[in-house]
DNA sequence: CGGGATGTTGAGGCAAGTCAATCTAAGTGG
DNA sequence: CCACTTAGATTGACTTGCCTCAACATCCCG
């Protein structure tokens, strides 16, 4: 029933429209999802990693969005039916997947406050901080973030563009809340000044997300 | 077990930071959610009318959103625990709030998606045609769109102003799209250049909503 | 017939978008 | 190992759309 998959950087594991024919929970390495608008808009509505499901039981089986491989993704998919027969079959299973996708609808909530704020240095603020306390491996410092994904991918997740996204990075490291060691790590110097900046004090804590 | 519950116009039914007692089903009346920052910034994740269920089983009992009656409500409660231990002994029910619970997110991915666009206009656009779709009683033309909530109440939900909200209104009017009957009743006389504005084609149908 | 809440309209500023040039890093092949 | 290529990131100058502040209009309810 449970299938191994790998898939490589940059791979399309499914599309916006397709049938999903699988269920995939992700062991190793990172996902984007996204929906393309008619004018060709591209926005990121998350990002999936270890542990995390992909490809839920919705009513239509028609996906909404694209999922693609930001690098490269080892996934255990389960036949759809299968899937969902087996969920009927196991309470506690199903209670606790209700359980995941109510927590994963208080997290879109989070974002769309992110998103409906119009300053770029909150949404990014707020970002290094999601991105922090998400993926901070155990011996690693709490301050170091790693981003995998590209700017173009963070412009497209906060509605910004990759200029802007530069620039406040930029004003961050300028203003001493921030060091790049290179593009894709930052370490967060000024942890108070960023929550401050982020405007929130307090935001759920996510233990596993699902995307769609 | 199930309790009878109705709510004055103005009512807050639970706040923000508050433990959830109960869960509620929806009978008759529009309720807003919302979310305040710290910053005292509102932002409504959205509205909830007949048949759309208030206040879900995630992981945390506290509630991020405060839900506030926008007309006089009734609603059908559920002692929380007691709901859960029933969800859980009923595998088709549970199945069946799963299904709801993922369909709200996609539901979410879309009002993202309207957040992270910049244009006003097509923000507007988006609202009028989800609302003209979720909400039109069978008799009524579809066409025609009443719209219970006010100025605010739409603008903190597109992040927006009250003033920007106004001024497409009249825009819209001006260019011969909409008609205003009174501020809470809208026309669309023109829905095809409304979709394209909107900039969906199609978005995912709403069959039931949920809110936390 | 007031008075408060709600909605509309106008003028001006500013943050982020757009367009374009430059810089950096990571491959790639000779 | 180095020249070349290319994708990604940064920086700068200019424009635009929404917010801000403020005045005014309208509606509803006592």
């Amino acid at each position: 029933m449970a299938v191994g998959m790998c898939f490589r950087k940059g791979d399309v594991i499914f599309k916006q429209g397709d049938e999903l024919a699988y269920v995939y929970v992700l062991t190793q390495g990172l996902v984007r999802l996204y929906h393309l608008t008619v004018d060709a808009q591209r926005q990121i509505t998350g990002f999936l990693g270890p542990g995390d499901i992909l490809g839920g039981i919705k009513r239509s089986a028609e996906t909404y969005c694209t999922a693609e491989t930001i690098t490269d993704v080892e996934a255990c998919g389960f036949d759809r039916k299968g899937f969902i027969e087996f969920v009927h079959d196991h309470p506690d299973l199903c209670l606790n997947l209700l359980v995941a996708a109510t927590d994963e609808i208080e997290a879109q909530y989070v974002h769309s406050i992110l998103l409906a704020r119009k300053q770029a240095t909150r949404r990014l603020a707020a970002f290094l901080l999601i991105m922090a306390r998400r993926w901070q491996s155990p011996g690693e410092d709490a301050r170091t973030v790693r981003i995998p994904m590209g700017r173009a991918d963070i412009a497209d997740h906060l509605g910004l563009t990759i200029e802007t996204v530069s620039r406040v990075f930029g004003q961050f490291k300028r203003q001493g809340l921030t060091e790049l060691r290179g593009p894709k790590t930052v370490i967060l110097k000024n942890m108070p000044a960023l929550y401050d900046l982020a405007g929130f004090e307090d935001f759920p804590e996510r233990h596993m997300a699902m995307g769609l």
